[in-house]
DNA sequence: TAGATTGTTAATCGATTAACAATC
DNA sequence: TAGATTGTTAATCGATTAACAATC
């Protein structure tokens, strides 16, 4: 079995990422550590200790290769192949979700969206027509997908969870304020822009 | 001075109010650490010593009366009040954001929405009408707005961000993918969906 | 060569858990 | 009273930082 990496390490290399095809884009070749912690407000050190973890990838006296490192990040990650995806939930927050074309150059791929009002469904969502959820569990398994996100009223999103884990779905991105109970091997993702609000808060007089 | 919290403690009181408030929905009066670490997928003791931090609201023996530790979170919180919040960039996002009806249970309402698109100002979205973003810095302070989301393309974030920051904002949510910078006293929370599934990727085969 | 920066070790710091007296 | 659960202390565990030899 491989080494066990700490998840809170996993979280950051998407954000190393992120600032790596940043700098690419702006045509930079080469960057350090401490370039990359300045731009980020994390210590050079934790850097270089979080991709110790995987290996090698830079060179003493000089940093790291820019296009190089991002794409051993992307391997480390399993982003470097397109993950296809299915919404569930075609409210405002489903259909922005439908149409963000930010998703495709991060290595994913919006496959279908599914909802249970009669009045939306068979309707476009950009691209994409509208499908019955009754046919969610169906059409998830059909087409493989493993990857799902979430946008229901928090009353339905457990009962749509426990379909998606059925057809297969093994990592969640959920918008519902709720928590979600999944077994073991599925992973769940929150985003509540109340929850992130109120952690703000605190610190506001 | 207040004895210092740690962050990571405040991150995780929302979850904590989030959690109570759906139980005093569910017509619930009494809760435990360990009800409650159930359910959120955290121990107990460490619920326990969370909530240590701030001072005593259960009782031995009964456990936590659910009403009245979601009024001391609010008030650990800052949220037993509303915070006026405006939203910069109509897109999708913004507009979603606009119309999404949460956030006034949770403590929050919107004030405003700008955008920069000659196309979109004077339109409506939902209840507001699309505001200029040139006269967003003047707009701000005179409402006395300490609260802002950021939905606009990653290229103008960072010169949103700094508007914002010259208007008096002091806390920040971004839909915008990429790392902004603030100066102290100042605080930001990241939003990125590729972010999150990047995270969960890892763990796929 | 001299300067810069990595990868890694050891030290420090902080967070979580276990355990239990207090007490409802 | 007996059972349950808190608040808190001490022990454990894990993450971050500092420092430096290796080396480009």
């Amino acid at each position: 079995m491989a080494k066990q990496i700490p998840d809170i390490v996993i979280g950051r290399l998407p954000v190393y990422l992120r600032a790596l095809l940043q700098m690419s884009q702006e045509g930079r070749q080469v960057t350090s550590s401490q370039e990359l912690g300045e731009r980020l407000g994390i210590s050079a050190a934790q850097i270089r200790k979080d991709l110790s973890q995987f290996g090698e990838f830079g060179k003493q006296g000089t940093g790291y290769n820019i296009e190089f490192l991002a794409n051993q990040v992307k391997e480390i990650l399993n982003v470097n192949r397109v993950w296809d995806i299915a919404i569930v939930g075609a409210g405002d927050i489903g259909r922005a979700l439908a149409g963000y074309n930010g998703f495709s150059e991060r290595g994913f791929r919006i496959q279908m969206i599914f909802d249970n009002k009669p009045e939306l469904i068979g309707t476009q969502s950009g691209p994409f027509t509208i499908k019955d959820s009754r046919t969610m569990k169906e059409e998830i398994q059909a087409a493989g997908i493993k990857m799902a996100m979430i946008a229901v009223p928090a009353t339905q999103a457990q009962a749509v969870t426990d379909q998606l884990v059925e057809a297969g779905v093994k990592a969640i991105l959920s918008y519902a304020p709720v928590n979600l109970n999944v077994p073991p091997g599925v992973h769940v993702q929150n985003i509540d822009p109340s929850i992130h609000l109120q952690r703000m808060t605190y610190y506001l007089e």
